[in-house]
DNA sequence: TTATAGATTGCCT
DNA sequence: GGCAATCTATAAT
């Protein structure tokens, strides 16, 4: 059985710096987990805590797109750290990431779950549920895996990529919400057909909101 | 210019 | 568990 979520107070929130993303992605990840993403048009607020994370290695990482070097669809990954990489894929879904590393390296890390903290009503509407009876899966549905939390959230690559996600007057930004270290364990990242063997997939131990079931290994270095 | 694979999801059997 | 949906980037012709 899980612990039940920790407090969570939106007036309390820091945005993390610009030096939180400036390193190796692997690192980003194990500490991004547990931290949260905030939307804030007006007075509507979104935010979800980061339970399931993937690390791209850039031009050294066959499955990053960053792999092919600098084009005008990946360029965000050349720039500079914390700022939003958003793609669209299976000609239906926007993923996010979050550029990571010094100017001219192009290291990333995938956001593959969130665990819904404020706005649940607002994000059952973005992804075509409203109404729906409250349960845990519905609410499962909502931001667990990478598409259906880009819906929830409302981001798409015409509206978001580029933004600097370490600036707290952005309509789109990640910050500190308070939430202790959690344990954290790695496994084989999900989806993908080259490289798919290197444990780069970093999950909040037991959380319900991770994005797939299956097998967990232990945390490694 | 045409073909194919893709860091996914949801519906169908 | 299988597979269609539906667009983009890249490879092949």
């Amino acid at each position: 059985m899980s612990a039940p979520p920790p407090a969570f107070d939106p007036a309390r929130l820091k945005v993390l710096p610009r030096e939180f993303f400036n390193r190796d992605p692997r690192r980003v990840c194990r500490e991004l987990l547990g931290k949260v993403l905030v939307r804030r048009e007006g007075n509507k607020l979104l935010a979800g805590r980061v339970v399931e994370l993937e690390a791209y290695m850039g031009m050294g990482d066959p499955a990053a797109h960053a792999y092919v070097g600098p084009t005008a669809r990946n360029r965000v990954l050349f720039g500079p750290p914390g700022h939003a990489y958003i793609y669209f894929i299976y000609g239906n879904h926007y993923c996010l990431n979050v550029s990571c590393m010094p100017e001219g390296k192009a290291g990333s890390v995938l956001f593959r779950a969130l665990e819904p903290l404020v706005g649940i009503a607002e994000m059952e509407r973005a992804r075509g549920l409203a109404g729906a009876k409250a349960s845990k899966r519905v609410l499962r549905l909502l931001t667990s895996g990478p598409g259906r939390l880009a819906e929830a959230f409302g981001i798409t690559r015409p509206r978001d990529n580029g933004k600097d996600l370490t600036d707290a007057t952005s309509d789109l930004f990640l910050a500190d919400g308070g939430c202790p270290p959690p344990r954290v364990l790695t496994t084989v990242r999900v989806g993908i057909t080259k490289a798919a063997e290197r444990p780069l997939r970093y999950v909040i131990a037991g959380n319900e909101f991770v994005s797939k079931k299956r097998v967990l290994e232990p945390a490694q270095r």
